[in-house]
RNA sequence: GGCCAGAUAGCUCAGUCGGUAGAGCAAGGGACUGAAAAUCCCUGUGUCGGUGGUUCGAUUCCACCUCUGGCCA
């Protein structure tokens, strides 16, 4: 009995959540699971692009609203908290349909993470401290000395890359590059207990993209992004260093924010401007991923995806 | 109407003491293993506002014109 596992994935700001929800809306069977890094935080709505409270109510969604926002959520979280949600839905006679833009979350649950230790605060305070009286080039040719695999493939300036490595030797001994190639040795593929069929949700032309984009974020104004921004920055336990903060809009309203605690440096019109943008590069990377992604059908209309995957799902709705 | 300052990449501007030009941002391509909405790598031909003049050669100097700001009437 194959159990299936539908994923749907595309950039932001194409319309997965409306697609998600309508064929949830058409097939009680569906259950909703999210893939999307920003959504897991709580009280991160506007800005997310989450679904409002009263959709969740008859659409909802799994693996949102699981964090607060200072705490952390890894590739690695995700990959157990799906695998969960996965195997409980099959359990329930449910049909998961995994939605988002999160492309490494995918990849983890699909192929697998190494076994890495988990990220340790702490190491990573001294990392970065080091950094900032150093430069990352020299840590970078620490790394070299080693983990030189690691190193020869990662730039002197790759701060986030360069810390994970040295973090995983600091915390084990070992280089990350031999965790790497002993995962690929074991090949533990197939972990998902059922079999994934992937879709992708693109937009026709990249210039169709950009206009939502920019739509979207002028709703989200509309709707009180600043004042969601302003309200998270009143919290004592947030500040704009966590990843949540770094969020696209998010980090660009926040700056604005503070630009304007001081001296007035910057426009409104100006942080929303590059907080566009910055969703326009989002979903430029978003579209790299997806390129190299092969053989998973694209659909650019709503409505020819939805009939694809109700007729996927023909043989196992009864 | 007069005077002054501008007009150079999609935007903001630098520059060429005359040999056809370069930064930041934007944009495009790529990478991606516990922060991934993150982090990083690569990519710069554009009637240098228009028309004439000087010159071997003008985006650069000169004249006129157009437009935009500012000041004076």
């Amino acid at each position: 009995m194959i159990k299936p596992i539908l994923f749907l994935l595309g950039p932001t700001a194409v319309g997965k959540t409306a697609v998600a929800i309508s064929l949830a809306e058409r097939f009680p069977q569906l259950s909703l699971i999210s893939v999307d890094s920003a959504m897991v935080y709580k009280r991160m709505n506007i800005g997310t692009g989450k679904p409002d409270a009263k959709t969740l109510a008859y659409a909802p969604h799994q693996l949102i609203d699981i964090r607060e926002p200072w705490e952390t959520y890894s590739a690695a979280d995700f990959s157990k908290d799906a695998t969960q949600a996965i195997d409980a839905c099959h359990a329930r006679g449910q049909i998961p349909l995994l939605v988002g833009g999160t492309f490494l979350y995918f990849r983890a649950l699909e192929q697998g993470l190494s076994h890495l230790p988990a990220a340790s605060p702490d190491v990573r305070e001294n990392i970065q401290a080091k950094a900032s009286a150093e430069g990352w080039p020299a840590l970078h040719a620490e790394l070299a000395l080693i983990d030189p695999n690691t190193a020869s493939r990662l730039s002197p300036q790759d701060s986030q890359r360069i810390t994970r490595a040295l973090e995983v030797y600091l915390l084990t001994g070992k280089p990350l590059s031999v965790f790497l190639s002993e995962h690929k040795s074991t090949a533990k593929r197939g972990r998902l207990s059922g079999t994934v069929m992937p879709f992708v949700l693109n937009t026709p032309c990249r210039a169709q993209l950009h206009t939502h984009i920019e739509q979207r974020f002028h709703d989200m104004m509309r709707q009180g992004l600043l004042e969601e921004v302003q309200s998270l920055l009143q919290e004592p336990q947030i500040h704009p260093a966590l990843p949540s903060m770094r969020a696209v809009g998010y980090r660009q309203l926040i700056e604005y924010c503070q630009s304007n605690t001081n001296k007035p440096t910057q426009t409104l019109d100006a942080a929303v401007a590059s907080g566009i943008a910055a969703t326009r590069q989002l979903a430029k990377r978003q579209l790299t991923w997806l390129r190299s992604l092969p053989d998973i059908p694209h659909f650019t209309d709503k409505q020819a995806l939805i009939a694809a995957i109700q007729s996927r799902l023909a043989p196992f709705l009864s």
